[in-house]
DNA sequence: AGATTGATCCAT
DNA sequence: TGGATCAATCTG
């Protein structure tokens, strides 16, 4: 099975779109064991300096510089001193803009929740600022398979409580699981 | 519900 | 420089 790698073009576009973009995308990832591939099946929106759920709301940091970079980097932090957590950046460079990777679905089954994905793909933040454009050791591919829009569910996300108005957009997005 | 764990950020 | 906080997860 092969794809294409999603190049910068796909990520300098609004981040909600993206965002809803990258369900049904496969997320790549070359380890020692082997090549692991995953379907996405949920992620979240964080949009400009105004989301005040955005890391990046409190300006450009050491730690929100690489979400002021170019389309198409990996933004990797890790949380809670124990997980780490896998996003991509959008949009275009000085505007600060990424899709945290919620969930993805693989062959040994679900990997429901950013920590878990970034514990099986074996990511954490030697990665941060990769070139997910690259085709190497990190990235996500098109497959050709389009996740209709009607096939997605839009929610709050999850743990911005904070976040004041801005923690009831419904910029968390997961595929709709499939009726039998 | 409570513990865990360390990077990050900002005010004391 | 200290301490509150945290885009989470696991075990009760």
């Amino acid at each position: 099975m092969s794809g294409v790698t999603l190049p910068a073009s796909f990520y300098a576009r609004p981040t909600l779109r993206v965002a809803r973009s990258l369900l049904g995308k496969y997320l790549m990832r070359e380890t020692a064991e082997g090549l692991l591939a995953g379907r996405i099946v949920e992620v979240e929106a964080y949009v400009g300096p105004e989301d005040r759920a955005s890391h990046a709301s409190r300006g450009r940091t050491q730690r929100t510089d690489v979400m002021f970079g170019p389309p198409g980097l990996a933004y990797v932090y890790m949380i809670y001193g124990m997980y780490h957590c896998l996003n991509v950046v959008t949009e275009r460079i000085d505007y600060p803009a990424a899709v945290l990777i919620r969930a993805v679905e693989h062959e040994a089954g679900l990997a429901d929740g950013p920590g878990r994905v970034c514990r099986l793909f074996e990511i954490d933040r030697r990665l941060n600022y990769h070139d997910l454009t690259s085709g190497k050791a990190l990235w996500i591919e098109d497959r050709g398979v389009h996740v209709r829009r009607n096939q997605i569910g839009a929610f709050p996300r999850i743990g911005v409580a904070y976040a004041g108005p801005w923690a009831a957009k419904p910029w968390r997005f997961r595929v709709k699981p499939v009726r039998p």
